[in-house]
Formats: C-alpha cells, sequence, structure tokens
DNA sequence: CGGAGGTTTCTGTGAATACTGAAAGAAACG
DNA sequence: CGTTTCTTTCAGTATTCACAGAAACCTCCG
C-alpha cells in the first residue's frame, strides 16, 4: 500500500540505539524510535509509513505520536494533496533538547519542589522532632532551587552564547576573580 | 529482631515521592526508595532495618544495594561491634548528583557518542546516498561533544564557585562582549 | 570441625506495561 | 447521504520487570 520504506543500516543502527536510550531515561522504546524516525527523515511522514518502517502496530503508532506531541517533540503537518496527517521532528538539535528539557522540569522537578516545601513546612510545624530529615530535605530543596534557577537564566540563551560563554569558560571567571575552588 | 523503625509522614511522604521520581528516570522503584531513606538517615543502617522500615523482602534489599554501589552512591561501612554490613549514602547533595551524572554520562551519553561516530563514519564511507541522515546525525553528535565538553568542564568546580558563576550570569557575558542572541 | 549469624544467588510468581487487532468514530468526497 | 479514507479507542494478549521466599553460600567463632 504505503510506499515502502526500507530503511539503511546506519539509519537502524541509530533508530534502535534511540530507542535503547530512550527506555534507560524512562521513555517507551517505540516512543523514542518513532522520533528518532522523524528526526532524520528529510520529509514529513504519515502513520502508515511508520507503521511499515518500523514494524509495529497502527495504533501502537498513533498512540506513541499522540506522546511525542505532548511532549512538543512532534507536530502534526499537512502536506499538499494528501489527506492524511503527517508527522515531523522538531528538526533543531538544541530546540529539541531545550523542549526536552522544559517538559521533564514541568513534569518532575516542579513536582519534587512541591513535595519537598510540602515536607519542610510539615516537618517545623510538626515540631523539630526528626531535625536532620529537615535539614537533609533542606539541602535538596536548596540544590534543585539552585539548579532550575541557573536554568531558566541560560535555556533563553542561544547556542551560540552559551558556546562562546563556554569557550571563555575559566578565562571569564578568573577575570572576575572567580576561583574554581 | 532488629529495632523496628517506624518512619514519619514526612519521610513516608519523602521516600515514596523520591521512588515516583526514580521510576520516572529509568530507575527501579524500590532502588530510588532505599537511596531515600539512606539519604535521610542520620546513621549507616544494616539490610534488615532496611527490609523492616520499607517492607520489602530481604533479597531484594541486597540487589537494590548492589546496584546502588555499582553507582557509587551508596556505601558499605561498618560499625564497631556490630558484625552486619552497614550501608550510608553520599550525604553531600552536589557530590551526590555529580556522581549520578558522571555515572549516566558514562552508560549512557558515552556509547552514544560511539554509535553516533560509528554510524556517521559508515555513512560517509558508503557514500553520499542518504545525506540528509548523515547531516543530522552530525548536528546530534556536535551537541553532545559540546555539552559533554561543558559538563567536564564545570563538573570539577565546587558549588560556591558554579553558584558566583551564575549569581554574575549576564553580567558577566556583557563584560565580555557576549550576548545571550 | 561444627554451628550460628549474615549475605547473596536463584527460581517461580505476580504485577505492570507495551502491544496488537478489531471495532468504532471522524472527516472528506462523490 | 453513502462511501471511502483515515484516525482513535478499546479490550484482550504478550512480554517484560520487579519481587518474595527458599536455598546456597560465606565467614567468624567456639
Amino acid at each position: 500500500m504505503a510506499d515502502e520504506h526500507t530503511l539503511s543500516p546506519v539509519q537502524q543502527k541509530f533508530i534502535l540505539h534511540w530507542g535503547e536510550m530512550g527506555a534507560q531515561w524512562g521513555v517507551n522504546r517505540t516512543v523514542a524510535q518513532i522520533h528518532a524516525l522523524l528526526f532524520i527523515s528529510p520529509r514529513p511522514l504519515h502513520a502508515e509509513e511508520i507503521t511499515d518502517t518500523l514494524g509495529v502496530a497502527r495504533s501502537n503508532v498513533s498512540n506513541s505520536l499522540k506522546e511525542l506531541q505532548g511532549w512538543g517533540i512532534v507536530r502534526r503537518v499537512h502536506v499538499m494533496g494528501d489527506r492524511r496527517d503527517h508527522f515531523e521532528s522538531l528538526k533543531d538539535v538544541w530546540e529539541l533538547f531545550r523542549t526536552i528539557a522544559d517538559e521533564r522540569k514541568k513534569r518532575e522537578v516542579d513536582p519534587t519542589l512541591a513535595v519537598l516545601r510540602d515536607c519542610i513546612a510539615e516537618s517545623t510545624k510538626t515540631g523539630a522532632s526528626d531535625s536532620y530529615t529537615e535539614g537533609k530535605l533542606r539541602e535538596l530543596l536548596g540544590f534543585f532551587e539552585t539548579t532550575t534557577g541557573w536554568y531558566s537564566q541560560l535555556r533563553g540563551w542561544s547556542p551560540s552564547a552559551l558556546s562562546r560563554l563556554a569557550t571563555m569558560g575559566d578565562k571569564a571567571l578568573k577575570l572576575l576573580g572567580v576561583s574554581p575552588g
């Protein structure tokens, strides 16, 4: 039916690896594979092409695409003269990872911040019966607050600006009298 | 047998959340819970205490502890007058996350770099039959190389140095004639 | 050398998750 | 409208993963 899409060995290798990688990071293997496929595809693909290429069920593709759209790294596009939905990945690598980072922050870090604040609040209210735990939770909270603060400072910057910053690296800091130690 | 260790509501809440969090990031729930418990424990615990406190099987604790030691964030210690192994978590939050980051880099990023280089090498050798894929893989490789480069530059720095750097933030860059755009 | 205390390995079971195929549901077209 | 084309939902199935409990294995001590 669909234009049969055979993957080159290189493409296969990459897609399989990306799937494994995703699995390690808590992302469904198929979801990651579909994303890999779209990422290296020069044009948007429709669902059945993905089905044929990866050899998974149509419904699986549908659900996975929905999840990818939920992450904001894949979007539906339309191709002239074709009724079917087509899908494409974010193509810019930096934007891609920024989007993923944003989403993970929203889904996982922010709730963690909330829980930690909750725990600390309750702990202080209840009395200092367990001050050690409270202290540790405070340290953890401090860590997350600091790092997310950095992230929000930097996340708007262009890759090239970040790159220049990094290139300067130690030099910049020494100039400002900041030592690594 | 063991001194029964009842968790306060706050401790419970934190441990449960940490477990969920871990699951989202590809870490076994129990493993994460054990780590959370050790992290907020003011003293090293032996395996049976963990078993009792979390209500999981002894063998499960044993395996999970081994995994945590594999990550380098928990270590075995000995308590005077007690034959049993005791376990404690890295206590410094920054060191903890640096260790985790190092390990993830080693386990997941480095292999990805290898695969990408492999793919690109093979792709160029085979001929430019699929230059689009090759281009994308190059971009991806560039991204990982750049970011891991930054990481290795910064990972030795003390938290306070990083903090000072971040505080300076934009100021530093403007001083150096680097604009965010 | 024997036994007690402690730890790890192993195997079967249960639960969660991912996946398929079929059926239902929309949207476009004649 | 009825038909076709495409998409989503749903319910059952398979696979994977986590876990408990038992057995095996150490190590120390008398």
